[in-house]
DNA sequence: TAAAAGTATACTAGTACTATAGATTTTATA
DNA sequence: TATAAAATCTATAGTACTAGTATACTTTTA
């Protein structure tokens, strides 16, 4: 059940962009900027960053003091929005996925015991995704933080 | 969070043998049987049941009226078990597998947000998945069989 | 002893993943 | 207004994975 890179990237960029780093500051963040501290490329993170652009959950600015901003405030994000535009459907199969449904091969989709399971995977991975917005990443990040003791 | 082809076809597969075709019959079931009755090229089914002979979650007999057959009772065979062989790891991401760990890039683990959630995310997958049995499956399907009317 | 059945290995076409490279457009500011 | 910083767009390339197909070999047993 694995995360694709691209994924894996685009949410942890947009949990940086969601991050307040100066207070009551309008956070513009540049690439460059991401990709030095989640040590990615900034290419790749590039042609990502475009796609979540495209997806309507990223805007940004051109020129000199440019960079990427989210959309919306992070409690109205959620990485299930996130994961959707970079990973696809997150049924592991698609005849469970509740957003972009097809027919897979089995005989008999009702009594199929391998669509009942899934189907419940589906829903533990989705119940999980849909209800975590950026804002909930970044405060339990703070949290343990705090915990630990650190900056 | 796709489940793969090969996952797929050995999940049914496992499905079909841990269902009881003759009462007190030893169940041995040939791959071409198991083939038609999902739909499965059984050259490639072939593949799939070796691998999980070799895991040694199937047993099989050669020669004339051999066939497949499960190597332990369907409620000593999880789907977390065979789902591991064909596709690997649960996890989506390796820093939060429990199976086979590897660290993954990010700056500091302990504060990851998104290993945080990829972590209980990973919890609810294995959790579904090494708590059913192909015993659960069967009894599954045959109680949607009897609420539909079905055969 | 021949047929049934599994075992093993190699090969392939297509697609997805993980990028890299280069040219272009926009914008702030000196 | 020139210029440099920054995003945008397009193309491409190597690698791995997926989903098979093909072929030859071995073991078992009716």
């Amino acid at each position: 059940m694995r995360l694709s890179k691209r994924g894996e990237y685009g949410l942890r960029a947009m949990i940086v962009l969601a991050e307040p780093v100066d207070k009551n500051a309008m956070p513009v963040v540049q690439i460059k900027e991401i990709a030095q501290r989640e040590q990615i490329s900034a290419k790749f993170l590039e042609q990502i960053l475009l796609a979540l652009k495209n997806a309507g959950l990223l805007h940004s600015k051109m020129g000199v003091g440019g960079g990427y901003y989210l959309a919306r405030s992070p409690r109205e994000i959620t990485l299930g929005q996130i994961f959707r535009v970079l990973d696809g459907p997150v049924a592991p199969i698609k005849c469970v996925s509740q957003m972009s449904y097809e027919p897979c091969g089995c005989p008999d989709e009702q009594t199929c015991g391998l669509r009942l399971v899934m189907g419940d995977v589906r829903n533990a991975i989705a119940d999980i995704l849909d209800n975590t917005s950026l804002a909930d990443v970044v405060k339990r990040q703070s949290t343990v933080r705090k915990k630990l003791g650190i900056k």
